[in-house]
DNA sequence: ATAGCTTGGTTTATAATATAAACCAAATGG
DNA sequence: CCATTTGGTTTATATTATAAACCAAGCTAT
């Protein structure tokens, strides 16, 4: 039977942005930005929801000429994108 | 750059439903609640959402005992499914 | 130095979506 | 018959996504 995708991941920008860190690693807001062709209000809401979740890490960091924000994935961000993914497959079986 | 991700596929149920009709390629209103554990107002709106789009064909057969709404997926649909799971795998190497 | 633009965001309002609740007609069961 | 079940639809509500408006700090030409 169809498993419940996680809402959280199951969001074109979220997933894109979690997307991004697997790969990456660390990333900051405007290269995100940049990537994801999101609005920064967009990005900047949807990167709180992954912070809240604890799917990722946020350092923001004022102290060079211009803010900065970096984002990671954390252990559990990357767990939950792996099992997201393996719901997915249930749906897409057969491709 | 990761390409946009058809929203009427792109929603749990929706794709569930679609999931299951590329295999079946006709499947009833019943059927596909059970399966998708769907309350039936949110199915028969989203089933109404995927005819509109041209994904699915929909024969109301009322001459029976009881109503029977059978779906089947359109060549539309299917290539609408198959191109979503294209644009999904750029965001998820190895899907 | 300061008025105005750019950068890097956040907050808030609005549009869109998903979902459930309420409802309806026909069939079935006691 | 009257109540319940079946197979839905319609409508209201909660949630989500998205954009618009805003803000502070830094740059730029005057």
């Amino acid at each position: 039977m169809l498993k419940e995708l996680d809402p959280l991941l199951h969001s074109q920008l979220r997933l894109a942005v979690m997307s991004l860190l697997i790969s990456v690693d660390e990333a900051d807001f405007v290269y995100l930005k940049e990537k994801t062709n999101a609005t920064a209000g967009n990005l900047s809401v949807q990167i709180d929801k992954l912070t809240t979740a604890g799917y990722i890490d946020v350092q923001k960091d004022l102290s060079g000429k211009r803010p900065r924000t970096s984002c990671k994935i954390t252990v559990v961000g990357k767990k939950a994108f792996e099992s997201y993914v393996e719901v997915l497959r249930g749906y897409i079986i057969n491709l």
